[in-house]
DNA sequence: CCAAAAGTGTTCCTCTTACACCCATGA
DNA sequence: TCATGGGTGTAAGAGGAACACTTTTGG
């Protein structure tokens, strides 16, 4: 920054969340329906501006994550996405958006607590289709947070925060296999989940789910990064 | 974005410069000597507010670059970082910073055009020593940049960004060393550089530079993203 | 000829892929 | 018992690491 003339540009500050999780085997997003102008009855993220006196941008994403959607940030990942700030992305006037992106389990309820008039879930393959639409820029930025997503899981062991506390083998494969939209093969992926120092921490319990042998539950581990990373075709 | 109360909290919107250059074995970033207070003569990185009326956050950076460079944005890569929006970042005020990483090739001279009262390039190593301060949280941003770039280098072709027009594999591959402070074997470097489709083009020149044989010279290819990735160790 | 840097070949090893096979449960 | 999903073994191939060796220049 060279400073100098310190003057107040007519900008205003907005956090929102791209909220993600998986369930019923879809990658899904929670979304609000506006209800008031600008986009009245659109879809929109959930966020809020920036309160300019008492929280940084990481504080401001919690609350509003907390306020509109009743999650804690303690129980999930978040983390910034990008900001944007094209210029007629807001008809009411100049704002710039900082974005972050959040990665939780199949939520227990989407709780319309707070200020939002409706909380919804939605497939983001739904919502990604061309002849939808989305208030201000927001489709754009569904887009890059699912493709945030989607590199994530490469490189890093982000899957297992999609799936609950204890989980199985399969659980965290089909995670990859609804993000991805691409099919494992169950051997390998066990074979080399397992092999990541860290990844995985087994808790001795077993389950089965419909059939066949039972799966081993497991809990996340303290790794963070994936090595080797898992990598897409 | 769930709207509401329509006010202008006082924040301001900067846009800041992380400008990366390989020079003399070093990875080298841009900054300028402050001439006001706050953080009068310390060093900063160059930037300045957003323009309310006119310009986008990736025409700000540009506009930016080139008031305090001379740089073009169209010569080299620029892309967004990160937002920076601590409380106590700026003491006249709250400012969220919007930062941008650049990469250049050997600048043809620092040029201390525009606003700036002084521009120096320094190695980042000297900057990010522990008892090295700098102005605002520029320190922080400055590791950001340095450590993206070094990601970057694994997975695309941005390391020849860093690089003249024409240049060698050698050339290439002191950039990797600088960058990521690591010796790699030349032979392996050569055969896994050629072997990515559209990385390189060559022109078809030869160039002696210290002694022995001549290393055919390149361009940079189509290519974008590195596959497979050049992974450090 | 010799030093030095460019570039190729070769070997070993790790990781991926594809798939055969065995294991443990419910119906 | 069989169907179903969990989990292991294994062989082929791709890519990485280490390094011997050849090529082409300047002095």
């Amino acid at each position: 920054m060279t400073d100098d003339d310190w003057t107040i540009p007519e900008i205003t500050v907005a956090v929102d969340l791209a909220i993600l999780t998986v369930k019923a085997g879809s990658l899904q997003i929670m979304l609000v329906k506006r209800g008031i102008p600008p986009f009245e009855d659109e879809l929109a993220l959930p966020g809020g501006f920036l309160e300019s006196t008492a929280e940084d941008l990481d504080s401001a994403a919690a609350r509003e994550l907390t306020e509109e959607t009743g999650l804690r940030a303690e129980d999930l990942h978040l983390e910034q996405l990008k900001t944007y700030g094209g210029l007629g992305r807001d008809p009411r006037g100049r704002v710039v958006s900082v974005c972050y992106v959040a990665f939780t389990p199949n939520l227990p309820a989407p709780a319309a607590g707070g200020d939002a008039r409706e909380v919804i879930l939605t497939p983001v393959d739904d919502v990604l289709r061309p002849q939808v639409t989305m208030a201000f820029d927001h489709k754009e930025i569904v887009a890059d947070a699912v493709e945030r997503a989607r590199n994530k899981l490469e490189y890093t062991t982000l899957g297992a925060t999609f799936c609950a506390p204890e989980f199985t083998i399969t659980d965290l494969r089909q995670v990859y296999e609804i993000v991805w939209g691409e099919r494992l093969d169950p051997r390998n992926f066990h074979r080399k989940i397992t092999s990541v120092p860290g990844f995985l921490t087994p808790t001795g319990g077993r389950v089965t789910r419909q059939a066949g042998r039972p799966a081993a539950l497991y809990r996340r581990g303290p790794a963070t990064i994936l090595h080797p990373a898992m990598l897409r075709t």
